[in-house]
Order: C-alpha cells, then structure tokens, then sequence
DNA sequence: CCCTCATGTTGAGGTAACCTCAGCAATCGA
DNA sequence: TCGATTGCTGAGGTTACCTCAACATGAGGG
C-alpha cells in the first residue's frame, strides 16, 4: 500500500500534530481557547488595531472577528475604542491583563514547542531552519485573499510570518 | 524574546499550513470533506470493521463516527453491514466507489503535497527525512492512547491526513 | 430461565469557530 | 448634495466534533 516515497510529506504530518499537541497543552492552564489566543497575540504584536485589520491579520471574516473579540472583551483581555479619525471604525488593543496573558502564554508555549526541537543538534537545528525557509519560499502561489472556500482553523500558529 | 529569531516550531508551523493548503485543494475536486475523506482513507487501509472500531482508528467518538459513515453511505462510499458475530456490532466498509475515491484522491494529494517538497535538492530532502525521523521518535506521542476521556479542550478539527 | 451488568449504536441536543447575507451608520467622490 | 463605499454587527447557517441517555443485544450468575 505504500510506496515508500510519501515519507516527506506525511513525516512532515506527523511532526506537525505533535507539535500541535503540545501547544494546546501549553494553552490549557490558561483556559483561553486556541482561537482567542491567536488574536491576543496578534494584538501584541500589532497594537491598536481596526477590527477589520485583526480580521485580515488572522485570516478569517470581519464578522467572525467581532465575535472573537467579544469574547476577549468578555474575559477582560481586550477593549475597544472608537476610532477617532473615522467614525465608523472601532480600535481593539489589549487590556493589561490581555498583555499579561500574552506574554505568558507566549513563553510557556515557545518552551514546549522548542523542546521538540531541542533533540536536534546545531546542525540539524540550522538545516531544518534553512530548508524551512526554502519551503516557505517556494510555495505560495495563492497568496492574496483567503479562498472563498472556507478558511481553516489553524491551529495556535499565532506569532509566525513576519510578512507584515 | 530574541525577536531575530523565528523559531523553528513558527517556521514549522508556516510550511505545515501550505501543506495543508495544497491538500485541501486536491481533494476540492471530489467534493469530500476532510473529515469524510480522512474516514475513507482508514477504511481502505482497515477493511471492514466495526463503527467503534473505525472511531478509535479516527480519534473521534464513537457517535460522531455514525455521523461521518452516514455521510458516507449517503454519497455511496461506504455501507454498513450487520456483524454476524455479534447482532449488537454494525461492520462498515468501502463501495467500490469508495475504494476508487480513496485511489485517486490519495494519487492527487500526494502529488500535489510532494510537489512542495519538489524545490529542494537530493541533500535537502534527505536532510529533511533524517530531521523528521529523529523528532518523531524524539516526541512521546500519543499515537494508540487516547484518554478514554476525550476531555481536551479542543477538539481542533480536521487536520486532514491521517498518516497513512 | 430470569436478572443484572456490560457493550454497541444511535437520537437528541450542545459547542466552537468559522461563514454569508443583510442592515445601519459614517465617510468619501464628483 | 447624493449615491457609492466602508466598517461593524444581528441573524442564521455549516462543519466537525462532543455528552448524555435510550435501546437492543450479549454474557454470566444463581
């Protein structure tokens, strides 16, 4: 049934649902969910920002933002201001306890991700980061708007791209 | 922290989400959810079991496996047979379309998710095998025990790929 | 043989995280 | 000034899961 080859491509599965794994349990502790997190952290890391801006930030519809954010304004991680410069706009950023959480969250989860990684030599570490980067490189030919067809939770992936 | 830095598991995360991309993409044609596909690839490495079997190969409750087999049945992929052995028992198995669609969807997924891989050299992509390996087998993993509980937090949906 | 207990599937109803499709308010362009 | 656009949100839908019974069967004890 196999042939053998697949390896790369399904190896590289299997890592990632480990590594999956162990960011829901950093999450845990803090009974935030995965997808409230993504945002708290795209707020620390982008500030004050439009609703509509964190939508496009985390990828998901403008509506689907508002809800996200009023569960954080739930839990008193995140607040919102009306725009001064436009009317219709509302500003989100986080509350203190929202940087906290952030910081946090953000260090316990790094813990346990690069303990995954801490098995691997220098080498091994460097060449992983390099042919990472060629991949990531190498493949987005879709890059503009999010496929109508529905996007997809992805997992706590927060903080990565740069591309900002 | 070193914001230089990137981390491995953030590299990580970016390239498994292209990945993921590109197999959603290929089974898009066929009009399979993830989730029913991912149902169907076990069925035809499985062969006929029983629906609470099927649900343990899936990680997934017992009564959500109903779900997806009825979805199944319903686009002639799979059917359901009564087990003579035990009256209580439903035994589900692929249709021959089931078997064809499990064929070809795994044909066009694997090209297209290999054809990521494809930009890298020999020594790249052995490199990358080799690093693969090593953090699989460097994780706990949690393959054949899922706590009967199920309590996670979040289920996190569909990642697609069972490995095969 | 009857009774209790464990097991296998399913109906009912719930949740999280998305979505689209209006609707309303503010702003902008001509 | 007015129609078009932009920004947010209410209403309601979908997917892929879940738990908690209900119900039938099976296995073992007395």
């Amino acid at each position: 049934m196999s042939e053998g080859e697949e390896t790369l491509a399904e190896a590289f599965w299997a890592v990632a649902r480990m590594l999956r794994g162990r960011n829901k349990e950093a999450l845990a502790p803090w009974d935030v969910t995965p997808s409230q997190f993504r945002a708290v952290a795209t707020l620390a890391r982008h500030g004050r920002v439009r609703l509509s801006t964190l939508a496009e930030h985390l990828r998901i519809a403008p509506r689907s933002a508002t809800e996200v954010v009023d569960d954080l304004q739930e839990r008193g991680l995140a607040e919102r201001t009306p725009d001064p410069a436009d009317r219709r706009a509302t500003l989100v950023a986080l509350t203190a306890k929202g940087h906290a959480l952030a910081h946090e969250v953000r260090a316990a989860r790094q813990a346990q991700s690069e303990s995954l990684f801490a098995g691997l030599d220098e080498r091994d570490r460097a060449d992983l980061a390099r042919i990472l980067r060629t991949l990531r490189a190498a493949g987005p030919e879709e890059a503009g708007a999010v496929p109508s067809g529905r996007g997809d939770v992805q997992p706590a992936a927060g903080t990565g791209t740069s591309s900002t």
